[in-house]
RNA sequence: GAGGUUGUAGCUCAGUUGGUUAGAGCGUCGGAUUGUGGUUCCGAAGGUCGCGGGUUCGAGACCCGUCUUCCUCCCCA
């Protein structure tokens, strides 16, 4: 017991049957992204710090797993910073690389390397792990996936809207009963701030309003007291919280709110033209919902903002995404704005498995078992053998003349549909017995009637 | 990064105010049944009680440290 091996804590190991789970839903995200014209790439799991540290903010960084370096470049740590206590410096000196902390900033670096050999709009997709040092909790990890969509080179707000589609599409035939798709701009959330005389600190402003439904209004507003918000800003601010009632409702009282302040105008100008679209094309189980309090803490969305929340499981939101006009240049290339979304793939299996969405015929990795009663008779299920996996099955001969008991549980075990037996009674007979092991029945068949009936049934 | 919580067999958990040899169910393996599974019955294997230190005549139980689990913050998929 002492020595009882075990993985980091926020890993996990995958059976079987969760990896066909897994594989299940990755099939069918993929097939909707391909249908919408993205195309596949991949990048390295980990990167050079420089490309990845002060991109999502103070708390983004302290998250980034950092990647020791080794060897001769030990020698690279700044003593000196270690010295007058510079944590942060000191940390750099040690580290060059660390791994992912999501797919969006990478993806920009690679466009910004890239950008001679790709034809812009460029769309592609990405579906590989990321790590954060997180404290793990109910469906949070230090090791998870996602699945990201983008399209950098186009202002066009049709992007917007076809990236709706897609998580009402995905979330959809991955049969979710029901989930909000929660949309909001960072253009009206700056427009807010300027209202209320509070442009500088908009994301402390707004990761307060962020907390509306989770602490309430005497929540929002202790904290903004808390942060050092003037009274004057916090009365400006209280109006904010009355503002209910359907996306039209809420876009037509924003509307007089922020009549002082162009960009928020702007904000209201380009949500209400994604929600037209939208509302024209209909979504199939999302509910597209204007949520003027979605703010989420990462800094380099500059328009729409996207939340997804499944409905009826206590759970996180399991899709994000947004705009973000100057990824690129921060990479050294202006002028080039770009809009994803995420589906965070380990949140959306937990909701699945709860919800118990996955289809049951994914746990068999085995249609035919054949039974082995001995050398002799191994020996001529074998050839029969390889014509069943020729149709396409997978099948196998148990290894050895083991109890025919304990065969046949190894098939129950593993789910196996069909197990067939050549003992010496059919060898005798020149039959086969076709056993289905949902129903028990069985039946003897000639070899020639069993590969017809196996190009049936499957 | 802050606060709380948890850890006993492969899994889920009992274990009295500290007292002799740490239990159950499920699972696994074997048998009942030398060619018929998912039901039943019988039996067996499996634990230095997360790890390290301390208190005590004596620790699974009490104390400290550490790791881990889950939860609330922070933040997020």
């Amino acid at each position: 017991m002492a020595q009882k091996p075990a993985i980091p804590k926020g890993t996990r190991d995958f059976l079987p049957t969760e990896v066909a789970k897994r594989n299940y839903m990755f099939a069918t995200i993929k097939e909707v992204f391909r249908r919408y014209g993205y195309a596949p790439i991949e990048t390295p799991s980990f990167e050079l710090s420089s490309t990845l540290l002060g991109k999502y903010g103070e708390e983004g960084d302290r998250l980034i797993f950092r990647i020791l370096n080794s060897g001769e470049k030990m020698r690279k740590a700044d003593l000196d910073a270690l010295a007058q206590d510079n944590l942060p410096r000191f940390a750099n000196s040690l580290a060059e690389k660390a791994l992912r902390y999501d797919l969006t900033v990478p993806f920009a670096r690679f466009v910004v390397q890239h950008q001679n050999d790709l034809t812009f709009p460029f769309k592609r997709y990405q579906i590989q792990p990321v790590w954060r040092a997180d404290r793990p909790q109910h469906g949070r990890y230090q090791e998870f996936t996602q699945c990201d969509v983008d399209v950098v080179g186009s202002d066009s707000l049709l992007n917007e809207v076809e990236l709706i589609q897609i998580f009402d599409e995905v979330l959809t035939k991955l049969g979710l009963p029901g989930f909000s798709i929660q949309l909001n701009n960072r253009k009206i959330l700056s427009g807010i701030a300027e209202v209320c005389g509070e442009a500088a600190r908009i994301v402390d402003m707004t990761v307060a309003i962020d907390k509306l439904d989770k602490i309430g209004e005497d929540g929002v507003i202790a904290e903004l007291e808390q942060k050092g918000f003037s009274a004057a800003s916090i009365e400006k601010i209280k109006p904010l919280f009355a503002f209910e009632g359907s996306n039209a409702d809420k876009l037509t009282l924003l509307r007089s709110y922020l009549a002082d302040s162009e960009v928020g105008q702007k904000g209201l100008d380009e949500l209400s033209e994604v929600l037209e679209h939208v509302n024209a094309l209909g979504l199939k189980r999302g509910q597209l919902v204007f949520d003027l309090t979605l703010a989420r803490g990462l800094n380099y969305y500059t328009g729409a903002i996207f939340e997804v929340k499944a409905h009826d499981v206590k759970m996180g939101s399991i899709c994000g995404g947004g705009r973000y006009d100057d990824l690129t240049a921060l990479f050294g290339l202006k002028g080039l704005s770009g809009v994803g979304i995420s589906f965070g793939a380990d949140r959306i299996y937990d909701v699945m498995t709860e919800l118990e969405l996955f289809p049951k015929e994914l746990d068999r990795t085995l249609d035919v078992l054949f039974v082995n009663f001995g050398s002799e008779e191994g020996k001529y299920c074998l050839k029969l053998l390889q014509q069943v996996r020729n149709l396409g099955l997978a099948a196998e001969l148990y290894p050895s003349a083991a109890k025919l008991q304990k065969q046949l549980k190894y098939a129950n075990d593993r789910n196996v549909s069909y197990v067939v037996m050549i003992g010496a009674e059919e060898a005798a007979a020149g039959t086969l017995s076709f056993k289905n092991m949902e129903t028990g029945a069985q039946e003897q068949l000639s070899s020639a009637d069993f590969l017809t009936k196996c190009g049936q049934l499957f």
